[in-house]
DNA sequence: TTGAAAGCGCTAACAT
DNA sequence: ATGTTAGCGCTTTCAA
């Protein structure tokens, strides 16, 4: 802890006032008449001072401690994560709310989570953000219960706690939408084969583009692989050894995306000339490092970080409803990140 | 904060003594006699309570926080940031110490980094970690002065706080080294042309494994210019495009070996048959994705995470001299991770 | 071997 | 319009 700093008795000693009257007048209690005049006189006694409130002494008086846990997965792995980190971050800040941060176990065995909310709960943290590191359905640890939470892309599958998730659908559609507006009509799906949310609703996303646009659903040009580069690569290759190749092609993710590039590259095929890619998640590792850089589909990581927060702080302060809140998921925009892969397919 | 749980006092009534008592057993307080008997009815009815002490009363009275800040650069740029976030998380939850977390900007202006801290010293955190997000010498904002503090990847101009940074020395011989056992004796390096330590220090591991072997140092074999993917792959061509072209490469990071790959493939070079290649970062994302497998050189980010934390709970327990400590920074392995793309030489 | 009580710095109910 | 004071839950000095 810092060096022993001005007390709010040296505030209120040098303010010629007591505690009483420095508390009101910094904390700005409401319904609490005092003098303009004695309110300049606190205010730069704590100037003077560097007076800044003991936060515990704060918070063990007020039972609310201004500390918010954020419960994340795998930390480590991705920037996803940090992106996270970062919108919750700033948004906290926003609200003088400090964010404690504890990884944990992906999936683990589900205790391993309740452990780590009981670790938060033990701190006295006000709420807690809860973070998986792709959007998927979970089950809440019972220890969650009696504490304002949010979940970070994922739902509850009890639907009971508010919940922030991409809007995949939207994702998929303008990727798709800005291959069809360059001209493509033979558009091919690498897709990932995993039972998750963002597998069906990006080809959900998909086939809608096809369907507005009178294009007819080709079965054959959607092919499944786990979500990485090398069965991307194969699927690739695949699809675009056919005679009847698609001129363009939409990715699950920028790993698969990556290993259509090398597809491509394998069968002389140039990218953006003959075959336009677009991929999802901005992984700016791969999508910039790439040539050329890869057009694909951000993931809304920042802002699902910072509308948890604000909405934790509504649940904190409004007391509003939860339920009200957790009714549906909040589907946050994934916006197209325009960079080279994509032109007008070739007519000759 | 949570629901209303069990205080000292409750456990006191339960098990039939005084909070004193209970305070004593719980906390395993040195130099305190108590009853094996009596010990034992604590703890029961503590556990039968699920009493866990109220940190923010603890902080109050001992003027102990629990809580150490993570003052991080960038933390959504690159999963470095994650890898410290996760050895420091990891470290502090083994003392029993909080981690919150704030991010900086880069740089910045030095203000913003100075009010970064106080907002850390605000929050009544015991010590703080500071960590930039590439290797580099730092000037700290006064205002750290007066708390126990550890660097991350960087060293302090003034040699006053204990710092950790990755042994780059090493790195580079570990990598370098690693080529010329499978046989290289024409190896080329591209390296990035900062003025960081990295820069140096890479560059002077790679004339030592040369020297050690008996290898020329050519200079034509050197070439630089930013690390990023475009003008690695520049000079890659640049230098594989000559007759007496190197056999084997080693990068000063992966995004650079990216750009590599990229001008292997348009010159025809098969990786690793006609061309190794040994990167640095060990960047999940490009290294393991890229075909083949980039063989690189690990940061030790998670392992300095870890030793800031130990470091600062030394500082903090042991009341250790930070001189003492701040000697010299200290040095941490960076390992060497094979993948595939490091063969002998062709012989023909 | 155990307990009573003061007090950490603050907020807020109640007095004036 | 401003002040007095109890008490948040705990640790620790001192006494028994």
């Amino acid at each position: 802890m810092a060096v022993k700093n001005a007390g709010i008795r040296d505030v209120a000693q040098l303010a010629g006032v007591s505690v009483t009257t420095v508390s009101h007048v910094l904390n700005e209690t409401p319904h609490t008449r005092v003098s303009e005049d004695t309110r300049e006189r606190v205010r730069h006694a704590a100037k003077t001072l560097g007076y800044g409130p003991n936060r515990m002494a704060q918070a063990l008086r007020t039972n609310r401690s201004g500390l918010i846990g954020l419960l994340s997965e795998e930390i480590a792995t991705t920037p996803h994560a940090g992106r996270i980190i970062l919108g919750a971050q700033n948004a906290a800040r926003e609200h003088d709310l400090t964010l404690v941060i504890i990884n944990t176990e992906r999936e683990a065995d589900g205790t391993s989570h309740r452990e780590d909310v009981q670790a938060l709960i033990d701190r006295q943290v006000d709420a807690v953000l809860y973070a998986t590191m792709y959007h998927r359905t979970v089950s809440l640890p019972p220890n969650l219960q009696g504490i304002p939470a949010v979940l970070i892309d994922s739902t509850d599958r009890a639907g009971i706690v508010p919940a922030v998730v991409p809007d995949e659908v939207g994702g998929a559609v303008a990727a798709v939408a800005h291959l069809v507006e360059a001209g493509h009509t033979r558009i091919g799906f690498l897709n990932n084969d995993d039972d998750v949310p963002a597998t069906h609703l990006r080809l959900a996303g998909y086939r809608r583009v096809l369907e507005e646009n009178g294009i007819p659903f080709d079965e054959r040009l959607v092919l499944s692989a786990p979500s990485e580069t090398l069965p991307g690569y194969g699927l690739a290759r695949e699809m675009l050894g056919r005679s009847d190749r698609p001129t363009a092609l939409f990715c699950y993710n920028d790993r698969m995306a990556m290993g259509a590039y090398r597809a491509a590259a394998e069968l002389g095929l140039d990218i953006p000339r003959d075959l336009s890619v677009v991929g999802f998640d901005n992984q700016e590792l791969i999508a910039a490092n790439l040539f050329p850089g890869l057009t694909t589909v951000a993931l809304p990581h920042y802002e699902m970080g910072a509308w948890a927060v604000e909405t934790l702080v509504r649940l904190l302060h409004d007391d509003a409803d939860p339920r009200r809140l957790s009714d549906e998921p909040t589907l946050l925009d994934c916006p197209l990140v325009v960079r080279d892969s994509v032109a007008a397919p070739r007519t000759d």
